[in-house]
DNA sequence: ACCAACCCTTACGTGCACGTGAGGGTTAGG
DNA sequence: CCTAACCCTCACGTGCACGTAAGGGTTGGT
C-alpha cells in the first residue's frame, strides 16, 4: 500500500473522469482481460501503440487504450482474425474522407452481419439435430441393459424413429 | 469459452452416393468432400480404418466408411475437435452397455445444446451491435465530405446518438 | 510391356493467436 | 541501498487440422 495518500488533483474538468494515471502493460492487460503478450502482439501487428515510453522504456497507455483493446477483443469475439481488424483500422486511417472510411467498414459490418445471420440460421438446424439424438438416446435407458451396443441401434424401443439420427448413427458407423 | 465462431457447412451423412465396391482412399475422399491427408489424419487418430488393405497396401474401405466420414465432417461443424470426437467413439466403444454409452453421449450432446444455445444468444446481441452500428454509420455518407475523420465521430448527424457504438468508437481510440 | 493415375510412408511446413522461457533492466516501497 | 515485482527484447514452442513434397510402389487399361 501507498505511503502516501493520493493528493487530490485540482480539477480542470468540470465533469467526467478523473484524469487516470497512465497505465503499465500489465494493469492494461488486467482491465481489458488480456495477457501482456497478447498486448505486445497487437502492437506488432500496429493495432495499439502505446502512448509513451517511461525513461526506461516501459510502455505507458492512457485511458483511451483499454476502449481499444476492448473494442479489438469485441471485434474478435465476432469472429474477425487480427489481419480483418489491422485491414479495418489501416482502411479507416488511410481513408481520405469520413463518408470513404465509413462506406467501408459499413461494408464489412454487413458482411459480417448477413454472416452472423447465416450462422444462426445453422445453429437453429443444429439445434434441432442435437434436440432429435437426445431424443432418440433418451429411449435407450429402457433398454435391457443386458442387449450389446449393436443390438441396441435398432431395439424396438426405437421403432418410432425410420432410422438413428445421423448424429447417432455414426458411432455404428467402423 | 469458444471465442470463435464455427464455420457450419450443412452435411448429410447418410444422402449421396452409396457405392458397393470396395473404396480406394481417393474415391473415399471424394465421396466425403475430404482430402486423402485428412482421411490418413483421421486413421493416425484412430477414428477412421480401412476394412482391408489390398495386395499393394492399399486401404481399402466400404460403403460404411462414407458414412463414418461424413458423420465425423457432421461433428467437427458442430464445433467438436477431433480429439474429442475421438473421446466421444471410444467412450461409445468401450462402454459395457448400450445404455451406458447412451448416457455418456447424451451428456456430451446435451453439453453442446447448451453451448449451442448460448452461442445464438450471443449471436443475437450480436447482431443487434452491427445493426446498431450499422444504422449509426448510415448517417455518415450525409456528412459534409471535407470534414475530418475525427470531426465526423462528433457530427451534428449523430445527435440522435448518445456515443457512438462501441465498435465504432473503437477506430477513433489510439 | 508401358504409362498415367493412383497409392504408400515419412516428415517437414502453414496460419493463427498467442505461450513460454532466457537473460537482462526498471521501479517503488521499505 | 535492497528487494520484489514489474518490465524489456528476442526467439523458439504450442495446438489444431491439415498442406505439401520427396521418393518411392501399385493398378488398370491399351
Amino acid at each position: 500500500m501507498p505511503t502516501q495518500l493520493p493528493v487530490l488533483q485540482p480539477q480542470t474538468v468540470r465533469k467526467g473522469p478523473v484524469v487516470e494515471r497512465p497505465l503499465k502493460v500489465g494493469e492494461l492487460a488486467k482491465l481489458c482481460g488480456k495477457t501482456v503478450r497478447a498486448l505486445h502482439l497487437y502492437e506488432e501487428m500496429g493495432l495499439l501503440v502505446p502512448t509513451q515510453r517511461s525513461k526506461g522504456r516501459y510502455r505507458m497507455y492512457d485511458a483511451d487504450a483499454v476502449m481499444r483493446v476492448r473494442w479489438i477483443a469485441k471485434l474478435q469475439d465476432m469472429g474477425f482474425s487480427l489481419q480483418d481488424i489491422r485491414t479495418m483500422s489501416q482502411q479507416w486511417e488511410q481513408s481520405g474522407s469520413a463518408p470513404d472510411a465509413m462506406a467501408k467498414v459499413q461494408a464489412l459490418f454487413e458482411q459480417k452481419l448477413a454472416e452472423t445471420q447465416a450462422q444462426m440460421q445453422r445453429l437453429r438446424m443444429l439445434s434441432a439435430e442435437l434436440q432429435a439424438s437426445l431424443e432418440y438416446l433418451r429411449t435407450c435407458p429402457t433398454c435391457d441393459p443386458n442387449r450389446l451396443i449393436e443390438a441396441c441401434s435398432a431395439c424396438e424401443e426405437h421403432q418410432a424413429f425410420e432410422d438413428p439420427p445421423d448424429l447417432v448413427a455414426g458411432f455404428s458407423a467402423h
